[in-house]
DNA sequence: AACTTAATTGAATGATCATTCAAGTAGTTT
DNA sequence: AAACTACTTGAATGATCATTCAATTAAGTT
């Protein structure tokens, strides 16, 4: 036997920064040798091809994400000041235009969603694991009489989760905290 | 002399939807040639090439919209009735699946936007004409009392754009009427 | 009717692409 | 220490890519 030499997680989030930048097709895998610091053969030996390495790259994104979801939301601080900060870290996000800041699941699902179902499928369980998440949040803020009971908490969750696409796409267009912050606001103030 | 054979409109509308199906990287010219019925060396006179053909197609996207657009609202309808009908296009879109039917600018500036500033530039440009259309609404709706005044009107348009952008983004992992129209009501009476 | 000019055609071009593979390397096991 | 196994290396492969171009066709002009 023999382990692998690379660091698996950086090696993901090489490529997935190559991906974010360049875009899934116009990504070459010369472009990966260089973003991963591996040989051709190592990635094809470890992720089967550059659709294995996407959705891999993507599963190491959720897993990042999901973690710093986790270190927002797990405490005992009012949720919804919580949930205010997770919009205003999201906002700095968009005023960075660092694509590589962009999210990668609307990204990829952007772009190849359509055509391939396995790279669909993936990006819908990591899509509604997030929903899932952002629920159990609006529960909390419920039990505490912080927003709105008389409204689902799933519609709740699937508006804040339309305005977070909204804002990421309006944030290429109006890098601006004058503008981006409003947005922001008001989406949270819809939960009222 | 002598002039162009083909319909300039339908060969742009032939690539429009070849880049919406497949998105830009992965369009090849072979595809473009079939979607368009252009021999390549057609295509390179008329169009430079690829790029130009899909800042040809990105112009045509937005002059058929803007009719659309213009056939909605220039009537004396109410125009908070003209609203919603325009939002519940957007949910039928949505519905369909069809990729025919998504937004070229938001798709093009997700895949290929930061990449080239040619292109970029075209779609903040119609992005933007757009953005103002809906201002325009919107202040025709305040003239008649139908929203809420206190509110800028930019402000209110750029939430709309945003909840399209997230609608069609969100529309593509729950295409269901029962999740969507409720979303599009909801962005509507932020307005009220 | 002859000339001019521009569009059309489709095969050819060279670059770049994802992928493969045989040789080399180094841990692990016996 | 010998054998085994799996990872690494990077050049080679064949496919596909965007683009070019010389020949052909036909409309507009004189």
């Amino acid at each position: 036997m023999r382990n692998a030499e690379f660091d698996r997680q950086e090696v993901l989030r090489g490529a997935m920064r190559a991906f974010l930048v360049k875009g899934y097709a116009k990504t070459s895998m010369q472009d990966l040798t260089k973003a991963t610091g591996l040989h051709p053969g190592s990635i094809y030996c470890a992720f089967e091809n550059k659709k294995g390495l996407l959705l891999a790259a993507i599963s190491q994104y959720h897993d990042d994400r999901s973690r710093q979801f986790e270190s927002l939301f797990n405490n005992d601080n009012n949720p919804l000041e919580n949930l205010k900060r997770y919009f205003n870290n999201i906002v700095q996000e968009c005023l960075s235009c660092d694509a590589t800041q962009a999210c990668l699941l609307t990204k990829a699902l952007s772009e190849v969603g359509e055509q391939d179902e396995d790279i669909s499928q993936l990006i819908h369980a990591n899509l509604f694991a997030w929903q899932t998440a952002i629920e159990q949040v609006l529960d909390k803020a419920k039990s505490l009489d912080l927003i709105n009971k008389q409204e689902s908490t799933q519609t709740q969750a699937q508006y804040l989760m339309m305005g977070i696409y909204g804002l990421r796409t309006f944030g290429h267009t109006h890098p601006n905290e004058e503008v981006l912050q409003p947005l922001a606001d008001k989406l949270l103030n819809s939960l009222l």
